[in-house]
DNA sequence: CGCGCTGTGGAATAAACGTTCTATTGGTCT
DNA sequence: AGACCAATAGAACGTTTATTCCACAGCGCG
């Protein structure tokens, strides 16, 4: 029996596990290593389940609790219990909740709405982003002369964005469309030796799309952010990501393709520095 | 007895109850509250400590459960901890899990990190959103002839967006710093029937800052969003926003920022339309 | 080889569990 | 006022619970 006392948030206390885990005698370790992996099943089931389920006798559950300083095995439950009573809402539960409050201000309502949508966007991404695509762009990216950004009206926060922050970090770049009407010029130099990092939302900016396509007709190589592979930037870009905003109101998010761009600026400023120093 | 089918799903369930609660007879409907309140208590709890909990017979737990149509209270319990099953990580479970993906590639650890950076962000300014000052705001941004949009470097692609929301929208608006050195200029139209939105942190860019004081001077009102009361432009706005935004590696969201500003956008262009007819 | 120790499985135990049952209440019709 | 019925409280039920206890297996050491 343990002489310290047993940690009491889940957090410190699946650290303590993961550490004695190695060296725990062997039918101890076996529940180690199922409570790590399943924690909701030792905070809903009885000893007698969770026993069955991690093939062990229900007293081999209290030695185990016993062993990491509780008094029995309802102690250690009660701490893996904690973690769930102290989880963060649902989406839906959000929503929901978001409905209830008439009484609130309507501007704070609309606050909610397009934080949620925002808290979404940004979720939705993290599922669906691909680690491959994502490092094969960076590459890309990283080897280009001028990094030309072509993102107008709603996009266009987008691209200025990755364009201050490419400037700060020393990676020289090309806004399109900031100043007056003079983007077709401006794009018309790029080079294969450049790269053009297009992004359009529907209804697809003609002027955006029509330069990417040109540029890719010159051979540019073009990565582009965009909301489905019906876009029009989808067929002539070399990569292509898909980010789906959701909305509030009519009016999309613009989080997740901001955190995005945040990733490109600075994997490709810090693949640049890497390579070259 | 109930005949129909009880829900299985915790989103259900509530609304049911929350439906049958004003009809229900007087123990049922306490039992019925309580449940409402107390979900995790429900989940976790044990029918006895439950009653005491709610004041009430163990039985009459049972008798509600079966009045849904439940088979008996452990039944209804199961829903009620299907919930907690089904719940999303907390904060500091997704940070842990970022760090322990050593696996994985660098531009999605990074994705990854910018995600919870934004994510936090929103939340944090979710907490500390005043409602009354927002809707204040609204009010006096309605009012104003044209809204002046005052935010260069780290901000622009946050005035901008608001430019070309307002535009959308219909609310005459002039973009500072979009077009060469002539910002200074543009300000000095400002006449106290107009409204400067101003948005800068830390480092405040001085062109802002300057910009915004010489406003202040004539008599303009300013509203503006910023990082803390000892920014520049706190003293001189009649309202402004406190945001912190969270960063990661150094490079700090515009996600609660970008939020903020829709808000506003929209809520704006609503009174308005509202006001007009 | 035998001693002692740790780890384990499984029976034993008492407490606590959810549920059922029944007497009683409280209120609404006739 | 009396009869009826739904709703309730609380005791009683059998079951399941976590825990304890004990016998035995494995193993290193003297």
């Amino acid at each position: 029996m343990s002489l310290t006392d047993p940690p009491r948030d889940f957090q410190s206390l699946q650290q303590l596990i993961a550490e004695r885990a190695q060296d725990l005698p062997k039918r101890l370790a076996q529940v180690a290593g199922y409570a790590l992996g399943n924690p909701d099943e030792i905070a809903f089931g009885t000893a007698a389940s969770i026993a069955e389920a991690s093939s062990v006798q229900p007293s081999t559950l209290v030695r185990f609790a016993q062993s990491l300083g509780f008094q029995g095995f309802s102690d250690l439950q009660d701490v893996f219990r904690s973690r769930l009573r102290e989880r963060v809402l649902s989406y839906d539960e959000r929503l929901s909740h978001l409905r209830a409050d008439d009484k609130a201000h309507k501007a704070s309502l609309m606050f909610a709405g397009f934080a949620e949508a925002a808290e979404h966007s940004i979720r939705e991404l993290r599922l669906r982003l691909d680690g491959d695509k994502l490092e094969e762009a960076v590459k890309l990216l990283a080897k280009a002369e001028t990094i030309y950004l072509v993102g107008l009206r709603r996009s266009f926060p987008i691209s200025s964005y990755m364009s201050y922050a490419f400037g700060k970090l020393g990676v020289k770049n090309q806004l399109i469309g900031a100043t007056g009407g003079l983007a077709a010029e401006d794009v018309s130099f790029a080079t294969p030796q450049d790269v053009i990092m297009a992004i359009s939302f529907t209804p697809y900016a003609s002027e955006t799309v029509k330069l990417t396509q040109s540029a890719h007709g010159r051979g540019v190589p073009v990565v582009s952010i965009t909301d489905s592979a019906f876009s029009p930037l989808a067929p002539v870009s070399k990569l292509w990501f898909e980010v789906t905003e959701s909305h509030f109101e009519g009016f999309r998010s613009l989080s997740a393709t901001l955190a995005l761009a945040m990733t490109f600026t600075v994997a490709v400023a810090e693949r640049r520095s890497a390579s070259k120093g």
